[in-house]
DNA sequence: CGCATGACGATTTTT
DNA sequence: TCGTCATGCG
C-alpha cells in the first residue's frame, strides 16, 4: 500500500495531511481513539523511507508498546526490503545502546537484566542486611519508590532533601544506595538503569551521544502520552541537532502515571519544540455515535486536557447498556447470558466479546459464572510464561552457567531442589560476600576451600553444585543452547523433582520447561535469548488467535479494539478505585477517568456497563453507590435496565 | 536442615 | 479467602 492511499484511508484533511507528510521538523500528532495513531506513524516512516531510499540505517523509531512496534514491524516489512534494527521499545532500544557502550558504564557487555521480582528480592535482602523491618516498610513498595525515582532520571546522587519527605523515603533512599552499588557489583541493571545509564553515557561521552545523533536521523514516538520523564530527557537529547521528531498520543489515554508516566512530556514538548506543528486527529473511525458520545462526555468531565472534540461517521446504532446488578453473581451472569445470546442470535464468534475490569481480583467470579454456562474463556495477563518458577529457575541455572556473578541466580537455586544447603548456610555465604565484595558464588568457593564454616553435609552438596555450574559453563563453549538447557533441566534435578510429584502442577511444569527449550530453537544463542525474554511484554506472545472470550484488565486493553465490550464494577470503591484518589488525589481521579474512557472507547459497536449493589470483596459484603462516572455518561445515548431490586442509579 | 503448623496480612494498574 | 511467612519441632 502506498503512502497516498494509507493517507487517504485516514481520511485527514488537507492541513493535517500536510503536516503527517512533512518530513522535516517536530511534529506531534494528537490523537483521538481510533483515528490509526499508529497508522499516523507508519505513513511518515514509509514516507521517508520513500525519500531516502539509501538512508535507511538513519532511522529511529520508537514506541512504548512492543504491539505498536511489532505491528510497524509487520507492516513496513512487507512494504520493504530493509530492516529497521532500531524500532523498537525505548527499553529495547536503550539496551542495544547500552550493551554496545557498556564499558562506558562500567558494565559488561552481557549485563543481566533485573525484573520486577528480582528487584523486590533484592531490596528484601538489602533491608535485612540493614537492619530495616520488611513488615513495616513493605519492600515492594520501597522498591517501586526507587522505581520512580529512576523513572524522573535521579540517582542515587542526584536525590535531594525534598525528595525525602517521609520516612518511607528516607528508608528508601537508605537502599537506593546499597541497591544500586549492589548492582553494580552483580553486573546488572534494572528497567529505570538502561534509560539513565544512556543518558549517563551521553552526558559524559559527547563523541558517544554525536554519533548516535548523526545516526538517527529522524525520530518517532508512538503512545508518547506513556513516556516518562527519563525517556523525555534521553529523547531530547538524541534530537538535539536535527530536531527531526514525531510523535503520537493522546493525553486523554494515559493511564500510567503511577508507573511514573508524565502527561506533561506533551506540554513540554510544545516548549522545547517551539515550531513543532501540532496536528488533532478528531475524527473517529472505530465506534459508532453513541458510544463515542459517552466517551467524550465523560472525559470532558477533566481538568488537565488538551482538548478535543471526536466526531464520526458512523451511524448510532445501538445504545449504551447500562445495567444495575443486585449483585456480582448476577451481573457475571448477566455478562455469560449477553455473550451466548450474540452468539447465538448474530451468530459472532467468541472472540468478538471482552470483557474489562479494574482489578484483577474481578475475573474470578466472571470466570465462574462462565464455566457454568459452558463459555470458552481467557484471562489475559495473568499467566505470564517467563514469570512462571519453573522457567524463572531453569533460566537461573542457565544465567549463573553463563554468569557465576549473578547472585540473584544463585540465591533462587542454590537449594532448589533441596539439597540440604539451608537458610543458615546461605546466610553464612552472604555474609562472607558482604565483608569482601565478592559474588556468592566466589564465597561459596571461598569457604570451601578456606573455612570450616559449614558442616559436612552441606559441604559436600555445595561443592557438587558449584562443581556442576562449572561443568555446564565450560559445556557451553561446545554445545548448543537448546542441548544445554535440556542438560540442566535433567542434571540439576529438577526434572526428577517434579516428576516425583505427580500432580496436575507438576505435569503442566514439565510441559512449561519443554515449551522453554523450544522457544529457546528461535534463537541464535543463549545471550540473544536472555535479552530477549528481559525485554518482551507478555502481549507480543499472544500471537495465536482463539476462538475463547477474552477477560483482561483495562490496563491490558490499551491499543486493543472489540466489537463488543463490557465494563463489570463500575462502582464507587472500585472504580474509581479510591487507592488512586488516596495517593494522587485529583490527578488520581483524573487517571481513573481517562481509564473509563479507554474502556468505553474499544468498543466498536456495542458497549455494555454494569455495576452491582452487593460486592464480595476481600470476604467481606460491600453495598457500594454507583460509580460516579455513571452520571457523566448523557442518559440519551444509554438504555438503562434495572436489576431484579431497585437501582440507585 | 526440612517439614508442618499456625498466625497473620493484604489484596490496582505493569513496560 | 487465600497465600505468605515465621516459628518450632523431629
Amino acid at each position: 500500500m502506498q503512502l497516498e492511499e494509507q493517507t487517504k484511508a485516514l481520511a485527514l484533511n488537507a492541513a493535517q495531511k500536510q503536516a503527517v507528510e512533512a518530513t522535516e521538523g517536530p511534529l506531534l500528532v494528537l490523537a483521538g481513539a481510533g483515528t490509526g495513531k499508529t497508522l499516523v506513524l507508519i505513513n511518515r516512516i514509509v514516507h521517508i523511507l520513500q525519500q531516502n531510499k539509501a538512508s535507511h540505517s538513519q532511522i529511529l523509531a520508537t514506541t512504548f508498546t512492543n504491539k505498536a512496534a511489532n505491528e510497524m514491524r509487520i507492516r513496513i516489512f512487507n512494504m520493504h526490503p530493509y530492516q529497521l534494527p532500531w524500532l523498537g521499545t525505548f527499553h529495547s532500544i536503550a539496551s542495544k545502546i547500552l550493551r554496545i557502550n557498556a564499558a562506558a558504564a562500567n558494565l559488561s557487555e552481557n549485563f543481566s537484566i533485573l525484573d520486577a521480582d528480582d528487584q523486590t528480592k533484592l531490596v528484601k535482602i538489602i533491608m535485612s542486611d540493614l537492619n530495616i523491618d520488611s513488615k513495616q516498610f513493605n519492600p515492594k513498595i520501597v522498591a517501586a519508590t526507587i522505581q520512580r525515582w529512576k523513572d524522573i532520571s535521579l540517582g542515587p546522587d542526584q536525590v535531594t532533601n525534598t525528595d525525602l519527605k517521609s520516612e518511607f523515603q528516607r528508608v528508601s533512599f537508605r537502599v537506593y544506595k546499597v541497591y544500586q552499588s549492589k548492582l553494580s557489583l552483580m553486573d546488572a541493571v534494572d528497567f529505570g538503569d538502561l534509560l539513565l545509564k544512556n543518558i549517563e553515557i551521553f552526558r559524559k561521552n559527547a563523541a558517544i551521544l554525536e554519533s548516535y545523533q548523526a545516526n538517527f536521523k529522524y525520530l518517532m514516538v508512538d503512545e508518547y502520552q506513556d513516556t516518562n520523564t527519563a525517556q523525555y530527557i534521553w529523547l531530547r537529547m538524541l534530537a538535539q541537532p536535527r530536531h527531526n521528531i514525531c510523535c503520537v498520543g493522546d493525553d486523554d489515554q494515559s493511564i500510567y502515571g503511577w508507573r511514573g508516566a508524565e502527561v506533561g512530556n506533551i506540554l513540554r514538548f510544545e516548549e522545547d519544540f517551539q515550531e513543532a506543528q501540532i496536528v488533532k486527529l478528531e475524527q473517529n473511525y472505530r465506534s459508532t455515535g453513541n458510544i463515542l458520545k459517552a466517551a467524550s462526555s465523560l472525559i470532558a468531565n477533566n481538568n488537565m486536557r488538551h482538548g478535543k472534540t471526536l466526531w464520526t461517521e458512523a451511524k448510532s446504532e445501538g445504545k449504551v447498556v447500562i445495567k444495575s446488578c443486585w449483585n456480582d453473581k448476577e451481573e457475571a451472569n448477566f455478562i455469560a447470558n449477553e455473550v451466548k445470546l450474540s452468539g447465538r442470535v448474530n451468530n459472532t464468534t467468541m472472540n468478538k466479546n471482552t470483557i474489562l475490569v479494574r482489578a484483577i481480583f474481578q475475573t474470578r467470579i466472571i470466570e465462574e459464572s462462565f464455566i457454568n454456562h459452558l463459555i470458552p474463556y481467557k484471562v489475559i495477563g495473568s499467566l505470564k510464561f517467563y514469570e512462571r518458577q519453573e522457567i524463572k529457575d531453569i533460566l537461573a541455572y542457565i544465567r549463573l552457567s553463563v554468569k557465576q556473578n549473578d547472585d540473584l541466580s544463585f540465591e533462587r537455586i542454590i537449594n532448589k531442589p533441596a539439597r540440604s544447603i539451608g537458610k543458615t548456610s546461605i546466610q553464612k555465604i552472604r555474609d562472607v560476600a558482604n565483608d569482601t565484595y565478592i559474588s556468592l558464588f566466589s564465597a561459596a568457593e571461598h569457604i570451601l576451600v578456606n573455612t570450616n564454616l559449614l558442616g559436612n553435609k552441606t559441604r559436600n552438596s555445595l561443592k557438587a553444585f558449584l562443581n556442576l555450574i562449572k561443568k555446564w559453563q565450560s559445556e557451553f563453549q561446545l554445545l548448543n543452547h537448546v542441548e544445554m538447557a535440556k542438560r540442566i533441566i535433567e542434571e540439576s534435578g529438577y526434572k526428577d523433582m517434579l516428576s516425583r510429584e505427580e500432580t496436575v502442577e507438576s505435569s503442566t511444569k514439565l510441559e512449561n520447561l519443554r515449551e522453554l527449550t523450544k522457544a529457546l530453537e528461535d534463537f541464535s544463542n543463549i545471550t540473544e535469548f536472555l535479552e530477549h525474554i528481559s525485554l518482551i511484554s507478555d502481549n507480543d506472545s499472544r500471537a495465536k488467535p482463539e476462538d475463547v472470550v477474552n477477560i483482561m484488565t483495562l490496563h491490558a486493553a490499551k491499543g486493543l479494539e472489540f466489537d463488543t465490550v463490557f465494563l463489570p464494577g463500575w462502582e464507587e470503591g472500585l472504580f474509581p478505585h479510591p487507592k488512586a484518589i488516596d495517593e494522587m488525589g485529583q490527578k488520581g481521579l483524573e487517571e481513573e477517568r481517562r481509564l473509563a474512557y479507554v474502556g468505553i472507547t474499544r468498543a466498536k459497536r456495542k458497549l455494555y456497563i454494569s455495576y452491582a449493589l452487593s460486592r464480595r470483596m476481600y470476604n467481606q459484603w460491600n453495598n457500594p453507590l454507583p460509580s460516579r462516572f455513571l452520571k457523566e455518561i448523557p442518559r440519551e445515548c444509554c438504555l438503562v435496565i434495572e436489576g431484579s431490586s431497585n437501582s440507585r442509579y
